[in-house]
DNA sequence: AACTATTTATAAAG
DNA sequence: TCTTTATAAATAGTT
């Protein structure tokens, strides 16, 4: 369809070739774009020129993704490569074993028994069994370190307060010898001298 | 490029859309593969009918999935990555939920136990007691329900023995009225007569 | 499905 | 590259 007929084999000219292209091209995506509008077809069109610069045309109604499904679904091939498949399968495997722990949870919840029978509610009973012994092991050496902890801290409490004790009278001695001694006087403005009786100070055990 | 000139709008006569769609979708092919020829071009096309029949065609030089790679370099569009990403989010969260779940699971058989405080052990604990008693209740009423359906059945059995009792005393019965009258003597060869004492007929309650 | 009048696409020229 | 134009190709309507 031009001013002479052409061969369909590889246009050696390059100018040519693509010029040719770009007209070629447009013809098939407007070409898509009736069939899609006259026949309610839907078409995914890509075409990559010899330079492997892309156009791609959709049709309005779908998209690229949605067709790539469908092409997944009729012709049978993945496209989703093995990785894809992959993720599924290991979700799958996953879901599986939560629904397992889920219901297993239940049981040891008392949930969801109704249909169990004698033998499977005797292991469950023993299962609690042992997790409540040793829950309650674990609780009474978690009480005991409380205790200990506890008791530990009194101690350590006295023994500062024995030596905040000694530390004050020393202080305090320190300050009446400097007193005598006019230092504090001749060598610090009034607000920074030590108060004998400061409040902190007056803790007594 | 026909008889009469078309409006690009959907053919409403159904089987003139369906005529127009397979000239079309043939037209657009054979151009597909001559732009391939000529030009050096790739191209994918993929197209459905509004049936939902699907035509597909990948220029030979190349494949389908090498093609979407390139659009998906060239776009920078997700395609089946998105799908790739839900199912991978998908996966880690229930990875997770399947983490917390093991995790509980194994407090409430006391492992992995050590690092919890006093707080976390009484939740714990309070849980194992409560689903003890669920547990507990359960198998009374299971116990009960077995031991209701053995006396039942205890029940059944002494009636059935009853029954089967007044029965062989009946046939004995008719079969001695028979034996009288000589009816089976003369009907029937001797295999087939009911013996009078067979062995199934002769427990007693 | 085949035919054909006509439209459309496009090869080559400007 | 863009426009033009002669011609090939596609196809709408018909049989």
């Amino acid at each position: 369809m031009g001013r002479g007929k052409i061969e369909i084999k590889r246009i050696e000219n390059s100018t040519n070739r693509q010029v040719t292209y770009t007209k070629r091209r447009n013809g098939i995506i407007k070409k898509a774009k009736e069939i899609t509008v006259l026949c309610d077809a839907k078409v995914s069109l890509i075409i990559f020129s010899s330079s492997g610069k892309m156009q791609q045309y959709c049709s309005p109604s779908t998209t690229l993704v949605d067709i790539l499904d469908n092409y997944h679904k009729q012709s049978g091939k993945r496209l989703w490569d093995a990785k894809h498949e992959n993720l599924r399968n290991e979700l799958d495997r996953i879901k599986k074993e939560n629904d397992n722990m889920q219901i297993e949870l239940r049981h040891l919840n008392g949930e969801d028994i109704t249909s169990l029978n004698h033998r499977e509610l005797m292991a469950i009973e023993d299962a609690l069994d042992k997790g409540l012994a040793s829950i309650r092991d674990k609780e009474v050496e978690v009480i005991n370190n409380i205790r200990e902890n506890g008791e530990m801290l009194e101690e350590e409490h006295k023994q500062l307060r024995y030596r905040l004790h000694q530390k004050e009278i020393e202080l305090e001695e320190k300050v009446r010898e400097m007193d005598i001694n006019g230092y504090y006087n001749s060598h610090m403005p009034f607000a920074f001298r030590v108060q004998p009786n400061q409040p902190n100070l007056q803790e007594r055990i």
